[in-house]
DNA sequence: CGCCAGATTGACT
DNA sequence: GTCAATCTGGCGG
C-alpha cells in the first residue's frame, strides 16, 4: 500500500459544510519527534463567518480569529475552558470559515496518546475536541500550521474508510443556526456524543 | 487591571 | 442530572 497523500489546498477551498463532511474518514497525523500519532477523523462541525452566531468570526476580524480569513488548509487553534480546539480553515475564495475536529478514532502511537492524557480507557482518549488535542499534544504553538504539508508537525492525509454519515445540530454552542452542521461517522464508538443523546435542535 | 464569556471536561449527587 | 476548574481573549475603567 502506498503512503497516504496529504489533502491538497483545493480540498479546503470549498464551503465549510462540504469540507466538514468530506473530512470524515481522513487521517490526522501529529509528528512528535520520530513518532507519528494518527487518528481517523470521525466527527466534525462546520462554522461560517459573520452570519453565523456560533462562529468565532461572528464579531468580525480579531487577532485571535484571523486565521478564519486566511488560506484554506491552515490550522486554526484557540482555547475554550482550558481546552485547545483544533480547526481547519475552510472556505471559498474571499470568504470566511472553519471546520472543528471533534473526535478521532486512534490509529497509531496509542500508548503515547494515553500517556499524554493519563487515561486508560481508549473510548475516552480522543472522543471530544479538548481530549484529542491533549492526546496529540496540540496547542497554540501549532496555530496556522499548514495541514497540507507532510513535512510539518501536523497534517491530514487521505483515508480509505467507507462509512455512513450522520448529522445533527452543533454541540455546546449557545446560539446555533437552524441548520445541521455537525457530522459524524454513524455507529463509530469514538464519536463524542452518542446519537440517542442528541436533542432534535438547539433552537430556542 | 478586573471582569466576563466560552465550539469543554471530569468529578460527583 | 449538577457543578466548578482553569485559560485565553476582549473589553471597560
Amino acid at each position: 500500500m502506498l503512503p497516504h497523500k496529504t489533502l491538497p489546498r483545493e480540498f479546503y477551498a470549498r464551503n465549510p459544510k462540504t469540507v466538514a463532511i468530506e473530512l470524515l474518514g481522513k487521517i490526522l497525523v501529529r509528528r512528535l519527534g520520530n513518532a507519528h500519532l494518527k487518528g481517523i477523523i470521525v466527527e466534525t462541525e462546520a462554522y461560517y463567518g459573520i452570519d453565523d452566531p456560533a462562529s468565532r468570526a461572528r464579531e468580525g476580524m480579531k487577532r485571535y480569529n484571523m486565521p478564519m480569513w486566511d488560506t484554506p488548509g491552515l490550522a486554526f487553534i484557540y482555547n475554550v475552558h482550558n481546552n485547545w480546539m483544533l480547526n481547519v480553515v475552510a472556505h471559498e475564495p474571499n470568504s470566511v470559515g472553519a471546520v472543528l475536529i471533534r473526535a478521532l478514532e486512534p490509529l497509531s502511537e496509542i500508548e503515547l496518546m494515553m500517556a499524554n492524557r493519563r487515561v486508560n480507557n481508549i473510548i475516552k482518549l480522543t472522543s471530544g475536541p479538548g481530549r484529542l488535542t491533549r492526546a496529540l499534544k496540540i496547542d497554540k504553538e501549532l496555530n496556522c500550521v499548514d495541514l497540507t504539508m507532510s513535512e510539518g508537525p501536523l497534517f491530514i492525509v487521505d483515508g480509505e474508510v467507507a462509512h455512513e454519515i450522520g448529522s445533527s445540530h452543533r454541540i455546546g454552542v449557545r446560539r446555533d443556526l437552524n441548520e445541521e452542521l455537525r457530522f459524524y461517522i454513524k455507529g463509530n464508538p469514538f464519536v463524542s456524543v452518542s446519537e440517542r443523546r442528541i436533542r432534535p435542535s438547539n433552537q430556542p
